[in-house]
DNA sequence: TGCTGTGAAAGTCTTCACAGCG
DNA sequence: CGCTGTGAAGACTTTCACAGCA
């Protein structure tokens, strides 16, 4: 029942020189995000061994409102119970098949400076589906050693060695200025997706998605929420 | 500094009979959000000598369209020359100015882990106005020394310690399961906001701010995005 | 000419209010 | 009864289109 109508993203498209076809998810965007933060709180429940949720508590644990978190949760179909909520377990099912975590994404991590070294091993992403499968590093005296059981590759070998990996997304977490040059590298690879923590603006890519993290302008949102007494999403 | 902000919030309800005292220094938040981005390429342009900057140029840049940078700047007044488009330092200023960027924010670390000692002495931090004054961490083969000059305390001598160091915000970086606990610590401390890396939902407080930056949703909404973008090939 | 600033229109998201069902 | 699902209203955001000025 939705016309195939162009995207309504909220930060990118925009551009009509863009031949952009039709888009396949029904989920707004500002949903999308709210699912995530929906889901972490659902497994949270679910280790606690609670078997049902109702709307009102997720949203007073969010700072949301009820019908919020309902509306939010009806894009997945009608899986609440009247008078009781919605079963733990399935929802979780539920959300992460609809945001794709529910198969495993092959990732590497390019860059193993401090950030990097830091992304190894966390645990969360295991948990959520994203196994890393390689690391890549400029400095020759870090590569050939294997981390955790993820071997380290010079990052010159990436053209040769990527392709029988079978990957989906990488990690760029290598200095500023080597972000833009490696980010092209990996559009030509064909990388489905990039986590960018270069404070940068990579260019775009039609082909490749792009999510950044600068942990600078987080701090700003920050100083800003303060000011403004604001919560943010 | 601003006046007492009126609380002109997305969620909580509190007051339903808010009569809307249009404050109007108070940006729309995906404004907010776009407008630590465009500083971040201005401040870009401004390392390259460029004096001027125009709409069509930033939105290209960004992923956006010109008509929405025009909006969001005109938050700012009316600071571009038709014709020929915007002073990059004068919109640098007047950016940081209203992101509450251009004073110095008094910042702690808490936890001195992998993640946290990646943060220390993160460039960026400091070039956006956010000074490092100490570093807090539980265990104590970690603790007396100093680190890039900011010495790292005990975390049990926070309460004897925090109050006089003046602080603004802090950068918390612990564990999963101690993180409920330290920042309750924080609330009690007065702490006006919190960068959270723990992937868990910490309760709220009326006075104290909180940005969430769980790296395992970034990759979720990374996941999300290639999904949902509807290629051809 | 070329670009900004802005009213008005279009589009999107959130809240309200209550029907509907276990 | 309590809680979900949802039409309708309202609030907010983006886009369009063009006036206005350097």
């Amino acid at each position: 029942m939705q016309p195939p109508e162009r995207p309504r993203r909220r930060d990118c498209d925009s551009s009509k020189a863009l031949p952009q076809v039709a888009k396949s998810s029904s989920i707004p965007g500002p949903t999308a995000n709210r699912l995530g933060l929906i889901l972490r709180e659902l497994q949270h429940c679910q280790r606690s061994g609670q078997m049902t949720i109702r709307s009102g508590f997720l949203a007073r644990r969010l700072g949301l409102s009820d019908s919020q978190i309902r509306r939010d949760l009806a894009q997945l179909g009608q899986l609440g119970k009247r008078g009781v909520g919605y079963d733990v377990i399935e929802l979780i099912a539920r959300l992460r098949n609809m945001l794709g975590t529910d198969g495993q994404w092959r990732t590497i991590l390019v860059g193993l400076g401090n950030l990097g070294s830091a992304l190894v091993g966390y645990r969360s992403f295991r948990e959520q589906g994203f196994q890393l499968v390689a690391i890549y590093e400029a400095d020759p005296t870090k590569t050939g050693q294997t981390i955790d059981g993820v071997p380290v590759l010079p990052i010159d070998s990436i053209e040769a060695t990527l392709p029988k990996l079978n990957v989906d997304l990488a990690i760029l977490a290598v200095p500023t200025e080597a972000a833009t040059a490696v980010a092209e590298r990996l559009y030509r690879l064909g990388i489905g997706g990039i986590l960018n923590f270069a404070p940068v603006t990579l260019n775009q890519s039609p082909s490749t998605a792009i999510i950044d993290v600068d942990l600078a302008i987080e701090m700003q949102r920050l100083a800003f929420a303060v000011v403004n007494r604001q919560r943010s999403s």
